[in-house]
DNA sequence: ATGTAC
């Protein structure tokens, strides 16, 4: 790869001209309506990638919205989403008449992911790998529709109070909420602005890990790039770790969904004008704004408490296995991020109130900033990367001087739709090769364990690599997969 | 992502 400073081409992808900033970020010229530029953050390989260029195009429709400043920008694991790309991130100035777009957040308002790490180590899971699986496949709710572990009475708690509303229930040590992002809920919640429908659909689910690309997986830390900070984050090379991607279920999407039908019947009344109407938007400053702003964290609340609970299960799982106690399992979150979601922030290089949205990417503040735990203030935002289904995951670190408002990507990125990679082969086989890998596999639904399938996905080495040489974060360590629990 | 359809 070149480095920074060297001239770079002009390259096309689909109908998008880019012109290189440096061998990973590219700007896409202002030009017509756009209200700024868009800036993208990709090696060559990943640009080439299936669908990129749809996502480009919707870099430059986000670009249109009222308020955005800087540019629109994409992270490396970009794909196409509902009016915005998934790995999108715009910044609006909330004084400037900035706007909230629910597309900008996504359907799965709070979806995220915590890992776990524990004292356990590879040779324990030689001997108890298979038993923790099948115990996890057995109490882990999962796959669409209803099932979860806890009563619907909680709903209305949780949705106040997130992850902390679930300790104090019971699910979970006081402790847990230090390491979650926002201390585990956000204020701001009402949740008597989100629909009957919306919480209905909440009801039946609340502890439960929902389909698609979210998963429970047994990992081992591999490999440790970065010592001081894994040991910060309480990552040891050889420990056994668990990643959980979940996020709002039927609830988080009832509210987008709701969200977006108020949206696009209020614009006409601010005079707002976007090129596609998936990118409906209000002003942050108007009833509507407000009103979505306090059902996403509702949403989002929701999303924590159940990543919360599903931890709680794990340590059961665990403590159950390792016959021990739940209160004594050594079993700890190293962190728990959000990376769908809309976030009020205030960057020094601006010193304005921004609506942050991060749909498929994640907040990677770094060293110094006010949001981190005490223990992390010097080493800055544990960063949660998700490989593909059977490939490695990373943790990473924000860095200062992040260039697009602290954000990072939040996984490899889907190259194909999910009828193209059912096409190529069946779930049975992928569940066959995963396990000569050696992967302990338990899915709801064989047959849809193919649209997750490893070449439906993006190389997150590269997304990686990106991320470190465009200094959106740092590679900390490498988490390999032993077993995933799916929907 | 999603009671993959109001």
């Amino acid at each position: 790869m070149t480095g920074l400073g060297s001239v770079q081409p002009i390259i096309t992808v689909g109908i998008t001209e880019l012109r290189g900033l440096s061998s990973v970020a590219w700007e896409i010229e202002r030009v017509g309506a756009m209200r700024v530029p868009g800036r993208v953050f990709a090696s060559r390989p990943l640009l080439e990638q299936e669908n990129v260029d749809k996502a480009l195009r919707q870099v430059q429709s986000v670009a249109h919205l009222p308020g955005i400043v800087e540019a629109s920008f994409a992270m490396p694991d970009m794909h196409p989403g509902y009016g915005f790309p998934i790995g999108g991130v715009a910044a609006t100035d909330v004084a400037a008449d900035g706007v909230v777009s629910p597309g900008g957040v996504g359907f799965d308002i709070g979806c995220g992911v915590r890992l776990l790490s524990s004292e356990f180590t590879l040779d324990q899971f030689d001997e108890y790998g298979r038993r923790l699986m099948d115990r996890l496949a057995r109490v882990i709710p999962r796959g669409s529709g209803p099932g979860g572990i806890v009563s619907g009475d909680f709903l209305p708690s949780m949705l106040r109070g997130g992850a902390q509303a679930a300790v104090d229930a019971g699910f979970g040590r006081a402790r847990d909420i230090e390491r979650i992002a926002n201390r585990g809920w956000f204020e701001g919640a009402s949740p008597d602005l989100i629909s009957g429908r919306a919480r209905d659909r909440g009801r039946r689910q609340v502890g439960s890990l929902g389909g698609g690309n979210h998963f429970l997986e047994l990992q081992v830390v591999e490999q440790v790039v970065d010592r001081s900070v894994a040991t910060a984050f309480g990552i040891i090379e050889g420990g056994i770790c668990v990643m959980i991607h979940c996020g709002s279920r039927g609830l988080g999407h009832q509210v987008c969904t709701d969200s977006v039908a108020t949206a696009q019947e209020a614009m006409p009344r601010y005079a707002i004008v976007v090129p596609d109407r998936q990118l409906a938007c209000v002003p942050v400053e108007s009833p509507e704004g407000a009103a979505y702003l306090s059902a996403m964290w509702a949403a989002s609340n929701f999303a924590l408490a159940n990543r919360q609970v599903l931890t709680h299960e794990v340590r059961r799982t665990f403590a159950d296995v390792f016959e021990t106690s739940v209160d004594d399992v050594p079993v700890d979150i190293v962190y728990d991020v959000l990376h769908n979601m809309a976030s009020l922030e205030v960057h020094p290089e601006s010193l304005r109130n921004l609506c942050v949205h991060r749909k498929g990417a994640t907040p990677a503040h770094g060293a110094g900033h006010a949001d981190l735990p005490a223990d992390l203030r010097d080493v800055g935002q544990p960063v949660l990367l998700p490989g593909s289904m059977g490939t490695s995951s990373w943790v990473l670190v924000g860095t200062n001087g992040n260039p697009a408002f602290s954000s990072a990507p939040h996984g490899a990125g889907r190259v194909m739709s999910r009828t193209a990679a059912r096409r190529i082969r069946a779930g049975s086989q992928v569940q066959e090769e995963m396990t000569r890998a050696g992967i302990i596999v338990r899915p709801k639904s064989v047959k849809e364990l193919a649209e997750e399938a490893a070449y439906a996905y993006k190389d997150v080495s590269e997304v990686v690599s990106v991320s470190d040489l465009a200094n959106l974060a740092k590679p900390v360590a490498e988490l390999r997969p032993l077993g995933v629990v799916k929907g």
